[in-house]
DNA sequence: GCCTGCCCCAAGATGTGCTTATGGTGGGGA
DNA sequence: TCCCCACCATAAGCACATCTTGGGGCAGGC
């Protein structure tokens, strides 16, 4: 079996003519050229060069392993030069799954933040939420994945602490994501006026007990799933009258006086609640937003540098959600 | 360095899809097949592979290095093919070099013999006499040189018994090769209409000493020094006329009557000697007609075969030369 | 005629790869 | 639900290949 070696040396030898003058280039002593030789005459079964008195040439085989050797080294350095490029992220590519949400806040920091860095780089973005998203992961469709989960989630996954459902995935905690109530302008409950200025804190603080009696409008299967949890850990049932994962929808469907709605902060940083009264509930909602990937995946250093500048971005100063229009 | 050995199993991998499948492709162990996939991810620096539960998949630098890797695998499977052919003499060059009365003679019958064994063979001639062939041979213009020594030339180099000025090459000798005389048809020295019958020895016995009243028409270089030589020995120097290396020319030039010649009998293989009669010379003259190469090249299969060929050829039956018309 | 450079050879030391044996883990069938 | 099997990782031992050092032969140049 010719090895990549024999072709290096070979190479040297017909370039400098001489055993001496390869070993030199090659930064080896003229016997390991001289074995080297050797082994790839015995490999081939034929002679590859002749030994006259002043000058080492190439025989017909050796003129065929040199005129090869040419692709064969230079694919291989082209190799070599291709992955040092994703090594040295001078080139690499990072495929993102994220929930809406996150998809339009974490995300565009954090690959603003990379392809600044390093322009090199490729980032790719699909939305999918959280169980679709750990499937993408799974399949290799994707590298990284922005997901979320409540907190009682992972107790009722076995009481594993190591990460649920996700045990078998690097799981990076990107931030807590308090959840706000959504009322509409003018509700009973919503503090007219001085609730949900722009930068400030929602003024308004409402038990969720308080609304008990409301009609509900919740968001995704799995936030509406921890909405009913909750509601009746406060001792009632809420009475749900829409149920849809788009975030805006939801804004206007409050802002149209025909339910509550309890939303993640993060979607109020992009979407204007407008018509809608911002109110603080309690006690506090939360879900952690995670960043997930697989194991091996975080040695792959664009990867590694996208997980990075994901967390830069959740732990900068979030702006407030206004209040709208 | 990446090694082709890593890109080989990367493949079996990538391809099969696990370490033991890959492992039992290649015909190795598992563990092997892991530590090769340990050892080129920490030559490359990056992680190459994925191991998710159920598959083995490959990175972005992993794809890359797959890419790269069909091309320089097969780059080198066509060099091995390449070589082999070339060792199995299903292809292989020779580069003939040889005077003119070997190339009409020995040469043919040896190259159609290497070529009816051996179609992909390809056999190139040129002629030159032994001086230029041999320095051909060596400066590597020729794989295989057909030249011609007389007994006294060795002596004169040196006393080494091993070959004289040809001590560092392959000597092969072939034939020995009786020179004979040529006098002009009706001379007084030839026996008519008998002598130089097609099919019989010439007829006609004639001393050297006989002919040193003639004009001499001689031949190549060496030819002519070696007949003065062989005159003086005889105790005269011949009246050399004419010298050429043209046989054709010189068998023109005796049935000329224009002087008598001594030419090797393998030149008369193939010079229809026309108006000029074949006589015995005595004391005999001779030359050894010989193959020579580099040593290192005995060992290439085409040569080897061709020196074989070569050696066939000289031993098989010689047609004598006839009188002509 | 001496000297230098080049190549081959042999022996010792080092490193690398392969193998066997073992443990841990996840998936599928009874 | 449990068991079993396939797969991968790890460690230890071994064999092979490679490199180095030291010595010798040989041809070319001053």
């Amino acid at each position: 079996m010719i090895e990549a070696r024999h072709l290096r040396v070979l190479r040297a030898v017909s370039q400098s003519g001489s055993f001496s003058a390869a070993a030199r280039e090659l930064g080896c002593t003229q016997p390991a050229v001289s074995q080297q030789m050797r082994a790839l005459e015995q490999s081939v079964g034929t002679p590859v060069l002749v030994r006259t008195g002043r000058e080492m040439r190439l025989t017909e085989a050796g003129e065929a392993l040199a005129r090869h050797a040419a692709g064969i080294l230079g694919g291989l350095v082209a190799a070599e030069e291709e992955v040092a490029a994703i090594a040295g992220l001078r080139a690499g590519r990072v495929r993102l799954v994220s929930f809406p949400s996150g998809s339009s806040t974490l995300v565009p920091a954090a690959v603003a933040a990379l392809r600044a860095g390093h322009p090199g780089t490729r980032v790719s973005l699909v939305e999918a939420e959280p169980p679709r998203s750990v499937d993408m992961l799974r399949a290799g469709e994707a590298d990284v994945a922005l997901a979320f989960r409540y907190p009682t989630e992972g107790e009722r996954a076995g009481g594993d602490p190591a990460g649920g459902e996700w045990r078998d995935l690097e799981v990076r905690p990107l931030l807590t994501d308090r959840l706000v109530g959504l009322v509409p302008r003018g509700h009973r409950l919503a503090e007219t006026g001085a609730s949900g200025e722009p930068g400030g804190e929602p003024g308004v603080e409402v038990g969720i007990k308080e609304l008990a009696d409301e009609p509900w409008i919740a968001g995704c299967p799995r936030c509406r799933r921890h909405l009913v949890e909750v509601c009746e850990a406060a001792g009632f049932t809420p009475r749900i009258d829409f149920a849809t994962d788009d975030y805006p929808a939801v804004v206007g469907l409050v802002g149209a006086g025909l339910g509550v709605a309890v939303l993640p902060g993060l979607a109020l940083e992009s979407v204007r609640p407008k018509g809608a009264s911002i109110v603080r509930v309690v006690p506090e909602v939360r879900r952690e937003v995670v960043a997930l990937t697989l194991p091996d995946l975080v040695r792959v250093p664009a990867v590694a540098l996208m997980l990075r500048h994901l967390a830069e971005a959740a732990a900068a100063p979030r702006p407030r959600p206004t209040a709208g229009a």
